[in-house]
DNA sequence: AAACCAACTGAGTAACCGGTCAGTTTTTTT
DNA sequence: AAAAAAACTGACCGGTTACTCAGTTGGTTT
C-alpha cells in the first residue's frame, strides 16, 4: 500500500472514532510511519484531507447499495422495503466506521462553509432517501403499500431506521433488540387497512 | 447576572453552536467579560464546565415536558400522542441550543468515561423515552393503540420524531414539512391491530 | 552518467490551548 | 471599622497544534 493509501486509511479510522478536531497530524504521522510533511504533500491541508475521506465513504455507500440492488430480488414494493432496512441495518455494522463520520458534527459544519463538502452529503442523503422511495413506489404499484406522499414518507422511513442505529452507535439501547418492532411498526406504516 | 451564570450561559451557547473543542476558554472570557481565572474559579475545569450545562439541559427538557402534561388533556392515548409529538417538535424549536448539544458527539464520548455525563444523558433519554412510552400505554388501555410492545414501539418512535429534527438541525430537509406526514406515519402505525 | 522528478523527510515556527497562581478587589461577618 | 471570606484578575507556563520549507531519496528518462 502506498503511503497516501495508509494515510487515507488511518484518518479515516481516526477521524471516525475520535473525530477531525481530536485527531492530529502528528497521530495520523505516527501511526502510519509517514512524516508529517508527507502528510502535507498529498493534501494541501487537514481540511483537504478529510474531503477526500468523505468522498470515498460516499463512494462506498453508493456502491454498496449498487451491489444489493443488483443481484436482489423481491416479492413486492413492501418485501423490497423490508429488504433494504435488513440491508441499511447490516451496512450500518459493516461500515460502522463510515457511517460514523456522518454521525458527527463536522462534516455539516464543514458543508455550511464549503460546497464540495455540502456536495457529498447531499449525494449521500439522496441515494439513501432514494433507497428508502424506490420501494414505496414499487409497492404502490404493485398495491403492497398505500398511497401516501412517497419521498416524505421514505424520508420518515430512513429517520426512524438511522434512528435506531444512532442507538446503538451512542450506547443507548441495542439495535438488534429493536429489529422485529422496526420492521413491523414499518410495515403497519406502509400497508392497507 | 453573576460572572457564574453568564459563564454557564454563553458557553452552553458556544458549546452547542461550535463544539465543546472548539470553544476555548479564552472565548468565553471575552465574551462575558469575566476573566479566564475566573472561570476556573467556579470550574474546576473545562470538562466540569461542561457538565454543568448539561445538567442544566436535562432539568430543562425535564421541566418542559412536566409542564406541559400537568396542563394538558387528551382525548385518548393516541391523541396524547399526537400532542407529545407535537410538542417535542415544538420544544426542539424553542430549545434548539440545548438539542443541538445532545446532537454533537462529545456528551456521548465523555459518557464512557464519566459516570456523571453518562448519568445526564441516560435520564434525558429516558425521560423522552418515557413520555412516548405513557401514550402508548394509556392509548392501549382505552384501545386507540393496539397491543404491541409499548417500550420498544415507543423507542422507534422517538427515533422517527428525533431523526426528523436531525435533518432540520443539518440543514437536509425541513422538518415542518414533514409535520403532517409523521403525524400520518405515527397514526397508521399505532393503530393496526 | 547526467538530468530530472515525484515522493518523502523532520526540524522549525508562530499561534493557540487549558490550566495555575500570587495578588487584588469586593462582599460579608464580626 | 476591622477582620475574614469570597470573588475575581491576568500574566505566565508547558504542551500541542497545523503547517512550512530546504533538503534528501530512489527510480526513470535522456
Amino acid at each position: 500500500m502506498s503511503k497516501k493509501e495508509s494515510i487515507l486509511e488511518a484518518s479515516a479510522k481516526l477521524f471516525s472514532q475520535k473525530g477531525f478536531k481530536d485527531t492530529s497530524i502528528s497521530e495520523i504521522s505516527k501511526i502510519t510511519g509517514a512524516a508529517e510533511g508527507t502528510i502535507f504533500y498529498h493534501f494541501k491541508n487537514k481540511e483537504e484531507l478529510f474531503l477526500s475521506i468523505l468522498e470515498k465513504v460516499k463512494k462506498d455507500i453508493i456502491f454498496e447499495f449498487e451491489q444489493y440492488f443488483k443481484d436482489a430480488t423481491f416479492k413486492n414494493g413492501l418485501d423490497m422495503m423490508e429488504g433494504t432496512i435488513s440491508f441499511y441495518l447490516y451496512l450500518a455494522g459493516k461500515m460502522e466506521d463510515q457511517f460514523l463520520l456522518l454521525y458527527r458534527h463536522y462534516p455539516y459544519e464543514l458543508a455550511e462553509a464549503n460546497l464540495i463538502c455540502r456536495g457529498h452529503l447531499e449525494e449521500i442523503y439522496n441515494c439513501l432517501a432514494s433507497i428508502f422511495e424506490r420501494a414505496i413506489v414499487v409497492g404502490q404499484k404493485d398495491g403492497s403499500i398505500a398511497n401516501m406522499p412517497a419521498r416524505k414518507t421514505a424520508l420518515i422511513v430512513f429517520s426512524m431506521v438511522d434512528g435506531v442505529v444512532r442507538f446503538k452507535t451512542y450506547n443507548l439501547y441495542d439495535a438488534g433488540a429493536l429489529y422485529n418492532e422496526l420492521i413491523a411498526c414499518c410495515r403497519r406504516m406502509l400497508t392497507k387497512e
